[in-house]
DNA sequence: TCGCACATGTAAACTGTTACATGATTGT
DNA sequence: ACAATCATGTAACAGTTTACATGTGCGA
């Protein structure tokens, strides 16, 4: 119920195509809240026909056409609606974790391997991060001050990244001493 | 296609049935592979089904019937063909910084409020598996050695949670001062 | 010429949630 | 009396992923 939402929120914030959304996901709310194009287009198709957003065709030249969306009044309700709703439990999915948890069956090496790939991800996640945060402290203290809530978001991004990080170099040191595993 | 995979591991670990894995389950791998009860029967179907784990039905006087999985031969391949694979990204999926990113519809005291609302969920968890943690650090030295991937992965439960935390504390500062929201 | 950015979707399969359903025993 | 623990499921729905599908313009 929720993909639906954060598009209306991020619309909200400003009108946008669904290709514009989903890079605006994946530079902001995709750590909290992973999503595929697929979905995407799905959900603003469910939300234009419900009334919750508008689209305005746009015809291009040497590009596709696209929609440009924005929300209606009904989308605002809903949107507000939704915001005085309680928030549900944060929910964290890790594959690798589980094998760790179960790597009796696995040896050292192999566990360090997928260690080792979880940590070139992380440590990507971790830099993009800090680009955007880095850019986000170019702006102007005005307009900074918009991006106050997504900035407060970002923070904890980073910090999750960074403990995940120590904590994996921790588990590192464990493993290829054998004291694991 | 990883809960399969959890239970699968679960049982390798040690045998039970459907319920005994639920309280396990919680006790342990449920912060990062959150499930309910539904869905874990329905998988312990399918794993039957396939072949890759085995039921003895138990009668029981005084308590309902129930079924002791355990893990076969054909379960045991399938388990260390899955830990062979590279592991999927880790994914996080919380409403609660949905609701911060996009809150400027929302006032500084309805995030407050969720925030404190989400802070009592985390705190409740974090003892949890400080308990949790606890009670294995009282096992002998060579039973503990048995439980080090298990404690490892606990570790990482307890510092995301004391990361989130000390984040949503700096987060309650800047709302109810108003220089956000 | 190869790949990336632009731009949008459908269909099938799989995974997860919510509601419905039952019923004895044990502790407060 | 009431709630919790033990114990297992089905059915309907909602959400997500993977595969299929198309096509232009631009820069290296």
């Amino acid at each position: 119920m929720s993909l639906k939402h954060a598009l209306l929120a991020m619309l909200d914030i400003d009108k946008g195509s669904g290709y514009d959304l989903i890079k605006r996901f994946d530079q902001s709310v995709a750590f909290f809240w992973p999503s595929s194009f697929q979905q995407v287009y799905k959900e603003l198709t469910w939300l234009e026909d419900k009334g919750f957003i508008l689209a305005e065709a746009v015809n291009q030249q040497g590009k596709p056409d696209k929609k440009i969306y924005q929300v209606t009044d009904s989308g605002g309700e809903e949107l507000q609606r939704w915001l005085s709703l309680p928030a549900k439990e944060m929910k964290i999915k890790d594959t690798f974790l589980i094998k760790v948890f179960g790597g009796q069956r696995s040896t050292p090496e192999q566990l360090l391997e997928d260690l080792h790939r979880q940590q070139r991800q992380h440590k990507e996640n971790l830099a993009s991060y800090k680009t955007i945060a880095h850019n986000l402290k170019q702006l102007s203290p005005a307009k900074f001050k918009q991006y106050a809530l997504p900035y407060q978001t970002l923070k904890l991004g980073i910090r999750f990244e960074e403990t995940w990080l120590e904590w994996s170099e921790e588990t590192e040191l464990l493993l290829s001493r054998g004291d694991i595993g």
